[in-house]
DNA sequence: GTCTATATTTGGATAGAC
DNA sequence: GTCTATCCAAATATAGAC
């Protein structure tokens, strides 16, 4: 199948100036340009700048960030830390949806769609959490939302703030898991 | 003084536009009609877009953010708690300088005052953990510097990500001193 | 579907009166 | 210092050939 290549083409050249830039900062051109492709193309699939935004940052379906993919063989810090290499990994291949999160500005659309993300996100790691509650692994104490949307925002923020921090993304990872499950342990 | 009224206004109209919409997305005649005053006069004091952001996110220097600011005679884990509290309200009271943390292309200058900010505030947090470590509070594994940054990028992610959260501030400063310190200490 | 123009609108910046 | 009136470059979007 050949049709629809340049549109996927196109796709990911937006993915890629959106994430840099953000909506406001992106240049339709400058897509066209990254795409090898004409402008043109783009308002003949797209409409307009702000449909492209929305494709481009729509979810692709293979980031499994609910809580359904937790094992729930798992051990409880081993379910933890999972549920934050889920959290980061799934950001990590969308830089341009991590640049709409921090967006103060997004349309209506962008907005349900991050507060979803958001939700789905800290019900995966808040369950990691309860379940070790239950299994008495964590203190009751702890309060699961809490934790988890701490995960969400040391993987978002950091993944935001990268270029000015000094840690890699595997040592960040295993720093984060660190700090939270020894927060949550007795 | 009537001086410079004008330049005041215009100088906190554009805090807030700038931390809405971020520099690409700010609007110099946006920033003028929120002001209340001409567009005209923004280029007359500031010359240039450039220079007004320059202006808006530079330092005002009611932020204590150096190490110099912990006092020594402070238990451990209430200099941890301090330092944090610094962090925050520094941020929260400079929404503009969080849009400028978070954004992908910032100019030069932003980047490097992005950068003096944060290894600073690494600084101030980083000192009180290492104290702490000194005084036998803390474990001697734990990384000052990497806890630090995790510190920092829970106080601007929150910031960043607020709207999509539902913690109010004073909870969350709770929260990530709570698991700081629970992480820190033996 | 893809290209080369070209139109239209927006937004940063200047001129010049008061 | 503050305003009105423009200018001009950049950026979104459209027309129409191939």
């Amino acid at each position: 199948m050949r049709r629809g290549e340049s549109r996927g083409t196109i796709l990911k050249a937006a993915r890629a100036e959106f994430a840099e830039r953000g909506y406001a900062g992106a240049r339709v051109a400058r897509i066209a340009e990254r795409a090898g492709l004409n402008k043109q193309l783009i308002y003949y699939y797209f409409h307009s700048k702000a449909g492209l935004h929305a494709a481009a940052t729509a979810a692709t379906d293979q980031h499994p960030d609910g809580p359904g993919a937790a094992a729930a063989s798992e051990s409880a810090p081993g379910a933890v830390r999972a549920a934050i290499g889920r959290l980061l990994s799934s950001l990590e291949n969308r830089p341009e949806f991590v640049a709409l999160l921090v967006d103060r500005f997004p349309s209506p659309d962008a907005r349900v769609q991050a507060r979803a993300w958001i939700t789905q996100a800290a019900a995966d790691v808040g369950a990691a959490i309860s379940r070790g509650q239950g299994m008495g692994y964590f203190r009751d104490e702890v309060d699961p939302d809490g934790m988890a949307q701490q995960a969400i925002v040391l993987c978002a923020g950091y993944l935001a703030l990268r270029d000015h921090l000094s840690m890699e993304t595997g040592g960040w990872e295993r720093g984060v898991s660190e700090t939270l499950l020894r927060a949550a342990t007795w």
